[in-house]
DNA sequence: AACGTTGACTACAACGTTGTAGAAACCAGG
DNA sequence: CCTGGTTTCTACAACGTTGTAGTCAACGTT
């Protein structure tokens, strides 16, 4: 049985505007009248009608979370950080689930803007600036890559400088033919072109070169394509002596397609990956990674919508860098 | 700039009444209105409010599905799954992470029910049949572990005969002295009761008797819980030949706690897990398992929510069954 | 020609809440 | 005892949508 505020204003005696009053906390309501309000709202076990709330407020306190896939445990763990954060400031994430396609993030991007959210935060793989256009002033906030300068709020991190860190460090324990996995070439390999970038630049400023050969592409970032474009590398005979993995969960497949090629990791081949999962902790080796700091991604992006939402949304878009760090881990151990 | 159907109505020159109704396919619209009405609609990028419509049908169209962790890798497939079957529906899923803490699970099963969602697919750890008295008739399914036979309907899945399965398949290999990690004597351990008793059952039908030395408990079910007990297990000298872990994430972490060690998975050590999550098919070794059928158990929880949802909903509770694969891999390989 | 049926549309009320405006009671200061 | 301000409460309208009841014209049947 659902009650309204009307059934409590007429156990209470008092109107239904009173009792709204308590619901919210106003504060000149006598405290007797409180009382009897609160024993009607407690016995009824009335709680308010949220649709009918955000009708008249044009509010509605859900903001969404849209990610490529939740069991990349990466987005996984990012989702927990914003719900936490989001939670902090009195809301309710909607997760959103794209499968990192194209149409289906225009859809949430555009369509889901139905007045069930107040904003969105948003972590897309294959968008492109035009497809941002049409959003009716909902506010937002992109995760990740710059979309070529679009008009949305941006939590960034330095994938170039990140990636030639960790690529540096592999030159720093002594390895001269360091592969890569996870290019791509689709418009969607925005990351894992940054991510190329700083590999190419480190192993030019190691002097090393840049090798062609040494690059294997990966469709999607899973541990099945990880594994996949381990085992093309290992038999297209190139005979790396490292490999830095675009994610961990590449790196992850990766370690297995060694381990199944009899190879020893780090001492025939080092691994690095890149996001700090949780996973790379207890893989066996354990896996050396880039960690950004994903707390304070999702803390900047939710103020970040926050602000878009209460505050001036015609104000220019925003650009914040959050910061990561390398862990060393077994994979990558000197030899 | 937000539209409304008003605005719709005026720019095609008709009634706000027919804009709805070509809005929600109405039939009897002719031809060159319903033209006109989709053509302002376009023009106005207009979209239906969704905070009036619940309000005026009383239904939202969102479910929530509350789990624990979403960075269990287990929770994350699930929840995939549930997305995808409620969205075979028309339904959005809201998710929501509990912790596993008593009190917040409380809170969702009671107090989420704020005419946001229309039902809950819950997953609880803590929760007793207590605290799923006070629901307003919300609808509710139930995954995993009966709750001591509580009004909601459930889908489960059979964990003593699952655990015996594959107890069982260790045996089989012959190991002898087949150690558990994962065991609880909190009231949020049912799953762990569980799978102990089915542990336990096929050892006495083995004829190899109860060891309680052999049987490591787990505060929580990660990665990091599974590497202490294992070590713990090792330390305290009972030198099993067998691991059965309560779940995967634990298998890993025991994974890792025998690599440690020295000692060599299947050959000193047979592990096995539980939940059949990805990890298990790259990590090394690869992870025998018992496999739950995610998407049936997501497809089935949906079915009877949405049966809940749209039907009768003081039938009697129903509890489906869902079925489950042991997957022998590398770590259970004969020697 | 009168009749019922169907199609195409509209006016109105209602869903449950909260903002606005204002009434009534109370208080302090002159 | 009046004035002006505050406290406490209420009536009403509005948020944007859809269900209900109804109007009116066109149609086919007798």
């Amino acid at each position: 049985m659902r009650h309204r505020l009307k059934d409590v204003a007429e156990r209470a005696g008092v109107s239904v505007k009173t009792v709204s009053n308590v619901v919210n906390g106003y504060v000149h309501v006598r405290p007797d009248t409180r009382a009897r309000v609160e024993e009607a709202i407690a016995e009824l076990n009335y709680r308010p009608n949220l649709s009918a709330r955000n009708l008249r407020k044009g509010r509605t306190g859900v903001i969404a979370l849209a990610v490529p896939e939740l069991d990349i445990p990466y987005f996984a763990e990012l989702a927990r950080h914003v719900v936490t954060a989001a939670a902090a400031l009195g809301w309710t994430v909607l997760i959103d689930q794209t499968g990192g396609v194209r149409e289906q993030e225009r859809v949430v991007a555009s369509g889901i803007t139905d007045h069930l959210i107040d904003g969105l935060i948003f972590s897309p793989l294959a968008l492109t600036a035009d497809d941002l256009t049409n959003l009716d002033g909902t506010p937002m906030v992109l995760l990740g890559e710059r979309v070529d300068h679009g008009p949305a709020d941006h939590v960034v991190i330095d994938n170039v400088a990140a990636a030639r860190e960790i690529t540096t460090h592999l030159v720093g324990l002594g390895r001269r033919r360091i592969a890569a996995i996870g290019s791509q070439r689709t418009p969607e390999g925005a990351s894992a072109r940054l991510r190329l970038d700083g590999y190419r630049s480190a192993l030019e400023e190691a002097g090393l070169g840049y090798d062609e050969t040494l690059v294997a592409p990966a469709p999607a970032w899973h541990r099945a394509d990880g594994a996949a474009a381990m085992r093309a590398l290992l038999t297209s005979g190139v005979r790396p002596d490292a490999v830095f993995c675009f994610n961990d969960t590449l790196a992850l497949g990766a370690l297995r397609a060694l381990h199944e090629a009899g190879l020893r990791v780090p001492d025939d081949v080092a691994v690095a990956g890149f996001d700090g999962i949780e996973d790379g902790r207890f893989s066996v080796p354990t896996l050396t990674t880039i960690a950004p700091d994903k707390e304070r991604i999702a803390r900047l992006a939710v103020e970040l919508l926050a602000n878009r939402i209460d505050g001036d949304r015609t104000a220019p878009a925003r650009e914040l860098s959050a910061p990561y760090r390398l862990e060393p881990r077994e994979s990558t151990k000197g030899r």
